[in-house]
DNA sequence: GACATCCGAGAGAGCGCTCTCACGAGTCGC
DNA sequence: GCGACTCGTGAGAGCGCTCTCTCGGATGTC
């Protein structure tokens, strides 16, 4: 004589309870086509009534899947968290598309220095199906890492040097180019820019389709100060931009809220915007639209970056092939400040 | 004869290649001490050498374990969640409190309508340990039925009503009586508020402040227009309070995005800040010190709230006792505003 | 020197599930 | 009417781990 169930039914229960098999009853609960409707019905009634639930430890030990994905964010990422909308913007998408799927969300904040090993062990432990990696870092190691270990990796943002896995990108270039001939287009000669961190690809490529963009001015020469993406870095770069030119009449900068930054310094010291200094950013946050003046800007999809990021990493999951990388439009979006 | 180990080592790999048994190299790998130094030592290298990491489901299925917590952000949260920097902050808070005790953070966004169920199905399917829940909801029943699937929850901020779960929140109302208190003593007699949505605690302990406050002035009478905590309600209702009292000479905005909205307004509309009108604020996220003027503002510990709620969970989740509220105290960051 | 004690290590069960394989009963063809 | 199928179902192995129980040998006690 069997004892009542104590804890939390398992299929055997739901087995005894409906009169089939635990098989049948597996059956009924991962969607077997083949079960007999009336007894599909009767397992059903059961699990519903019994409020069964599987047990996902004890499925992924057997089928060797985890149904969940990592979301690695490097320190980098982690640092500029609370004031930058591009992390929780891509965790968005991330997660929307992930949800949609039924597949879990583990995040992984990289923030100390034994971040890295951890990360590995957790993925060599296989808890995750996947990963995305959030990196932004230049010679980053990790994604090589992750792919060695087996593990399907799909990272936000090509890496510096050969990419080895796949990844989804925008176009950054493109974009800083078309604000370039709208500054020309407006009339500005002596054009700067605030540069990002030049270990970071997304750095490099705005700085260099700045440099392209100049080349529509001939004879204008680069006029670069280097930022890190923060406001901060924007305000002194454009001080340190005004006392090597104090003529500049345009400014390029490589983030929102550097052009931000560049803005407040313009403001406090007596340059009007953009009467005097047109300046575009890159990003198109949220707070763009709240700058003072609003702010130009180039604008990149950031949460469709988070939705495509988990589609490829579901689709390699899954055993698809998937393209070596999927680069994401940019364009110009024109507000007040230039 | 047994066949060389194929895919990723086993326990029983590693004992083999140790010369031991399955249990004892589990031993080792869970530190007990009562394994021979050089038994262990062996074990150890053999681990090294086959890079074997255990496997959590099977681990979990035996121990009833996940070491892992889940993160639950409501609806509104996400909604918010592109231009606050408070759930960023909690986010990393709880990310870096859980690293350090070796747990893993499993976030689940609460963005659609389905979501409720299926957050429940995921809980007692008993994925995670625990359950932190960043609720700021009114009546959400979550917590409650969370309570009784049986897992440990702990929330972020009071519930409305009764509290039937642990949670941690701030001195909202005695940090906004500071505020007040620093407005009168500024000589301010017209002392308007922009409220948050009355639906949630923080709302309505704010304003509740803000009326305490006004205590301190005999014959004031209360201005109130309510807010979402975003920018554009801040820019909204202090349109609407000027429309209403043209006289206002001070203003508490129940957080720093809509203060900074009453600022924008307030410039707009030509009134000197803080020599017309003293604003103060609601959190210190990093974004108030770039406001015009920077802004004076409640000090809440977002990061602090965080580390406290992974705390919090995890004695819980061992078992012990844990108190019923902890209330982090807040105070004034006065900056230029006011 | 005989017996109790203790400590380190192995054998084995079992966590809850999936999945292959086998089997019995019905269906069809010739 | 008999062999060949098909189809729904059950039996049973086994995923990789932990943990209890047991046991052999070393140590201690008188």
């Amino acid at each position: 004589m069997n004892e009542t169930p104590a804890g939390r039914p398992t299929l055997e229960t739901v087995a005894r309870a409906a009169g089939a098999s635990r098989a049948t009853v597996s059956r009924v609960v991962n969607g077997s086509t083949t079960v007999r409707p009336d007894v599909a019905e009767s397992i059903r009634r059961a699990i519903a009534d019994l409020g069964y639930v599987p047990n996902p430890a004890a499925r992924s030990l057997v089928t060797q899947r985890t149904d969940s994905i990592a979301l690695i964010l490097p320190e980098s990422a982690t640092r500029v968290f609370s004031d930058d909308a591009f992390f929780p913007g891509v965790i968005r998408g991330v997660g929307e598309a992930l949800e949609k799927a039924d597949k879990q969300l583990v995040l992984l904040l990289a923030s100390t220095r034994s971040s890295h090993d951890r990360i590995l062990r957790y993925v060599h432990g296989r808890t995750v199906d996947g990963v995305v990696l959030a990196s932004m870092h230049g010679a980053d190691t990790l994604p090589e890492e992750l792919r060695a270990a087996g593990v399907p990796v799909v990272t936000s943002g090509r890496p510096l040097g050969e990419a080895t896995v796949p990844y989804i990108d925008v176009e950054h270039a493109s974009g800083v180019e078309a604000a370039m001939r709208h500054l020309v287009g407006l009339g500005r000669r002596r054009i700067a820019t605030i540069s990002g961190p030049q270990d970071m690809v997304a750095g490099r490529e705005r700085l260099a389709g700045y440099l392209a963009g100049l080349a529509a001015l001939p004879g204008a020469t680069p006029l670069v100060e280097e930022g890190d993406f923060m406001r901060q870095s924007g305000m002194d770069a454009m001080e340190r931009l005004l006392e090597r030119d104090p003529d500049i009449d345009g400014v390029f900068a490589a983030s929102d809220l550097m052009a931000d930054g560049a803005l407040r310094t313009l403001r406090r010291l007596g340059r009007r915007v953009p009467d005097d200094v047109a300046v575009i950013g890159f990003d198109d946050v949220e707070a763009a639209r709240f700058t003072d003046p609003p702010l130009t800007t180039v604008h990149q999809p950031i949460h469709e970056i988070g939705t495509r990021l988990a589609e490829q990493i579901l689709r390699l999951v899954a055993g698809e092939e998937v393209e070596a990388s999927v680069v994401l439009p940019t364009h110009l979006v024109v507000r007040e400040s230039a």
